[in-house]
DNA sequence: TATTGTTATACTCTATAACTATA
DNA sequence: TATAGTTATAGAGTATAACAATA
């Protein structure tokens, strides 16, 4: 029974959606001192280690922005590089004890922040998993 | 029948999805020539003109930012400035015809971007709208 | 006095190119 | 030679503080 969108009004709504959602996580970030990119490195590494090589492809920038961000990361030991005991030429980044307690509280941040999650019922959650599943492939 | 995610599982497909979107939008505001923030203020001014302190807050930055910005879109003939007939202290920008038809591309970028949203069917897709605007309300 | 826009400053992010050490 | 990481550089975004013009 509901109107049927067109393609442009739901491309709208998800810039809107997505420019909540990044502003959201860019506030969770600055109130724990951290910069977007730092914050979102962090979120990779959460995953496991990985090289600098590999970071820099996962966010998306060239290779060498990530020395900086790296260093200012361990700097606050958030993070640490370890030489791969393989390849010496690699540098494998893992999150210090600190830094999973600082990625955990900006997680935790955000699931305050996205209320509106839960005012969907359990079917509701599945069907907008499933949807999103299919606009944004893995 | 499809099982019922968890609220971190969506939260992290959300964050996937914010992150994809995001990229799709930085590439294609690259393509032309412009930077994420000039090509957002773009897609900000799409709406009417603004001043510079509404565009600021619009953007979720300080309002001494805007003026690099706009100085950089204005070198360019995309915006243009215009002291406001009502408030001298005031500047309202608006889209030149140059800047309407850069936004214009970098919507039909994204429009063949998002192939995602072509393999909803109608009612699908009036799903999706009403599931993002209850987690993402206006 | 308060507000708008700007300037000055310092830090961060970003891409490009050149370098080093390893492979 | 090729690759991983770094350095140097320049341009852009960002917040803070201070300022001139206007309300």
């Amino acid at each position: 029974m509901s109107p049927i969108p067109s393609k442009a009004q739901l491309m709208e709504l998800l810039a809107h959606s997505v420019s909540t959602h990044y502003a959201d996580f860019t506030a969770a970030a600055v109130d724990m001192g951290l910069t977007p990119s730092q914050a979102k490195t962090l979120t990779v590494l959460r995953r496991g280690p990985a090289s600098m090589r590999s970071l820099a492809q996962t966010l998306a920038c060239d290779a060498s922005n990530m020395t900086g961000i790296i260093d200012r990361l361990e700097k606050r030991d958030l993070v640490r590089r370890e030489v791969s005991s393989t390849d010496r030429r690699v540098k494998n980044v893992a999150l210090t004890e600190v830094g999973e307690k600082a990625i955990d509280t900006i997680r935790e941040r955000m699931e305050q922040t996205q209320t509106g999650l839960d005012q969907l019922s359990d079917q509701e959650r599945a069907e907008l998993f499933r949807l999103l599943t299919v606009v944004f492939p893995r």
